[in-house]
DNA sequence: CACGCGACTGACTGAGCTGTCAATCAGATC
DNA sequence: GATCTGATTGACAGCTCAGTCAGTCGCGTG
């Protein structure tokens, strides 16, 4: 559906480099995922969506695991980047901080429809398989230490006195949680208000802010 | 390891009765999904954890599919009951059922692990099947509401001025939340601290209570 | 005891999937 | 044009698994 052949009429050559076909076909993977699941996606399904065939996936990725694990990577590389830019370009003070971590978790380039469904794919088999906490933890780990670090800042320059911790996990699993669902709700609600949401939630903890 | 051969020496005849059978069926369901996933989940791994043939279970559930939906709905239905039971031994005063309703979601019988893997093996595959909306959309949509009517009454007994929608909807999701926590993280917390976080954001919202 | 019924088994089938590999093809370099 | 390199194909092997089914077992009833 999205693509049986490729995609654009110019410049899609039959034979591509290494690394443009291994984004490709991670791209595929990524929507792959989202329309059938972690439990029946296929290597032949990637491949047709690339409009090659399935030997020559395995052969960019050696196995069907190894795709995924890729993918995973590819994932949380992308988010990773894109929060810490965010905070980069953002002003100083802890409550834009927070604000621009809140922001980019809603970014376009983020917050699509497929990328989603693949992150819950991707916790759906968490339990199971080692991989995500393999790839993931210290990512996740990184992200909720540095928010907890803006709350202490918030503490100590506006006189608040919530617990770092559990504000930035609330923070976090509030966005989690919005994500979620966008992805089960039968009739979910936009992203304008999955915003909204996660930013009423965040003044109840720093009620002079936000 | 749950079982291989009956687990009791007294009383577990080689032939049940039809719910007997389904029940323990059900459970050992529960059991795989939790540890191996949706994605490889098999029939046969359902039966040993039984000590039965896989033929016996298609037997009594037709198929994988319907075993895997008639599983969701046996959750569904306990986390259902589980919330109700704890809402109608409650207090009546809005505080209190608010309290009972999170404190409900933490009882022994809800969280375990094993349960609270299963649901996140659901949650994961919810996107690309329609078995989870189906089974579960009517079920959510009543605890929102439930939710949503006992934040109105804080507003109106207490003079709180929150949004009832997005509050019920974070409350909810700050629960979904911990519980994740409780399967995805390395080192997760115990369920007392999950108890608190969770009320600790309550708390943001009505600062007189909780 | 005989009979009937429902629970139960285990061998079998066929579908579908992953991973392999020899052969082919396309583009770059000499 | 000859050659080399690396991408690509597609047939094939091997395996796992869901679902079928003919036959067995065991319990309760007449």
């Amino acid at each position: 559906m999205t693509q049986a052949a490729p995609m654009n009429a110019i410049a899609v050559p039959r034979t591509q480099s290494r690394d443009a076909r291994r984004l490709q076909l991670i791209e595929a993977t990524i929507h792959s995922l989202a329309e059938r699941g972690f439990s029946r996606i296929t290597v032949t399904d990637v491949a047709a969506r690339a409009g090659i065939s399935h030997g020559l996936v395995l052969f960019h990725f050696q196995s069907k695991e190894n795709l995924l694990a890729e993918t995973l990577d590819f994932l949380a590389e992308e988010y990773r980047l894109n929060w810490q830019t965010a905070l980069a370009t953002a002003g100083d003070t802890p409550e834009d901080q927070i604000l621009a971590m809140i922001k980019a978790d809603f970014a376009p380039a983020i917050c699509t429809p497929a990328r989603l469904s693949a992150w819950c794919s991707f916790w759906g088999e968490s339990q199971s398989r080692p991989l995500y906490q393999a790839r993931c933890g210290a990512n996740d780990a990184l992200y909720n230490s540095t928010l907890m670090a803006l709350c202490e800042k918030m503490n100590a320059r506006h006189h608040y006195a919530v617990s770092p911790e559990r504000t930035a996990r609330l923070i976090r699993i509030m966005i989690e949680g919005v994500w979620l669902d966008l992805m089960t709700l039968e009739a979910p609600y936009s992203i304008a208000e999955a915003v909204e949401t996660v930013m009423t939630g965040t003044r109840g903890f720093f009620p002079r802010h936000f």
